[in-house]
DNA sequence: GGCCAGTTCAAACGATCGTTTGAGCATACG
DNA sequence: CGTATGCTCAAACGATCGTTTGAACTGGCC
């Protein structure tokens, strides 16, 4: 059903390659390793030999994205927080851009899907691991959060940024299915895109 | 793992309680019959021979609450809707109070989390099923939004309404992990969280 | 009692799952 | 050249999946 040869990279890549996409189309349990090593182009033992075993591997293709996306959240927050003029659309900025632009490029744009479906899983054990891994990330844009909404008591800050952080992902999990061209308009388009964003977080997280 | 004999109602309504949690704990694909028919205190084969599939069964799970929670919205939008003094307050007030009652019903609770997961897969014919089943209902919504929002482009009003949707459906499915004393101050807590979201819903949708 | 439709039961079916195995191939180093 | 090392391969492992089967049991009706 799903062959399409991926044959650029090395053995692993090509793995966590296939692996995003399929994971995001039909889930970590509906992805099998079958599927996974035919689409990628490789034999079925490599990725047991690889990365030891299938939940290892959906690590890893977390691992790979949220690495990098979350230094650039908490680049981004660093250069803001604390600061006197800082105003709460700054740190959302922090918190928004680096996860459009990864759900804007072309080998990340699947990303963001796998990341609400393991959002929408409330009791496993790859919540602990996203928590064991990056919770601190979200615990250091909360304390800014905080910061910024000193009026709000501490249950309901943190129910609004769940609240607002599963919308944020609800809705940049679906813009991998818009394909653009790439020319001006699509920049154009991005950053109306997350000035709407921003400001509907803005608007979630201090309206009343 | 999970054995707790439900032993109340008549086989039908059993098996469709356990797949009610066991869909909200694991998933659909990883809810197997073999838990599902343990849990429920009924024999492997009687969800085949009552429900025809594991498909079928997952469908009547969601039939069984979507009939009443979208007949309860279409009756709340029935009042306001058309009419010169509705507010956007009004008919999100009827879009999200059914829904709010629903996941906090003692056996309704967990069903909020299994339509959470079923939002978070983009690509099943569940979606086809439920797009068939219950559009209708959205596109009523819709419609009375457009007219509430007449300055709003088509493509900009679908687009709010699904971060929105996904924003509130994603909150209330965790609704059914807080276990709250059935006092006086359930029910005014139950009325300050469906003031705050509609609150949050209405800034989402209008905010610019 | 005898019969019958509705339901439940243990057991098995074939398919698919994640994982393991051991041989085979490649490349680099002594 | 011989051999060690890293990797790939086809094949098989046991487990679990959804589904089917045919017998056993249930109640009501003649």
């Amino acid at each position: 059903m799903v062959p399409s040869v991926n044959s650029s990279g090395s053995t692993k890549e090509r793995i966590l390659g296939a692996a995003e996409v399929l994971f995001a189309q039909r889930g970590f349990d509906g992805a099998s390793l079958r599927q996974l090593t035919t689409a990628a182009g490789v034999n079925l033992a490599a990725v047991n030999y690889h990365f030891g075993s299938k939940d290892k591997l959906v690590e890893e293709v977390f691992r790979r994205r949220l690495d990098a996306l979350n230094a650039s959240r908490l680049a981004a927050l660093a250069k803001v927080a604390g600061q006197a003029d800082t105003t709460l659309e700054d740190v959302l900025a922090a918190y928004i851009r680096p996860a459009l632009d990864l759900s804007h490029d072309g080998s990340g744009s699947l990303f963001m899907r796998v990341l609400a479906r393991a959002f929408a899983e409330h009791d496993d054990t790859l919540r602990q691991f996203l928590s064991a891994n990056y919770g601190h990330v979200m615990r250091q844009f909360t304390a800014e959060f905080a910061r910024q909404l000193p009026q709000l008591s501490k249950p309901e800050l943190y129910w609004r940024i769940d609240l607002v952080t599963g919308a944020l992902t609800h809705a940049m999990s679906g813009f991998g299915m818009i394909q653009r061209k790439h020319d001006v308009s699509e920049q154009v388009h991005r950053e109306q895109t997350a000035q709407h964003l921003i400001r509907f977080a803005v608007a979630g997280l201090s309206h009343p």
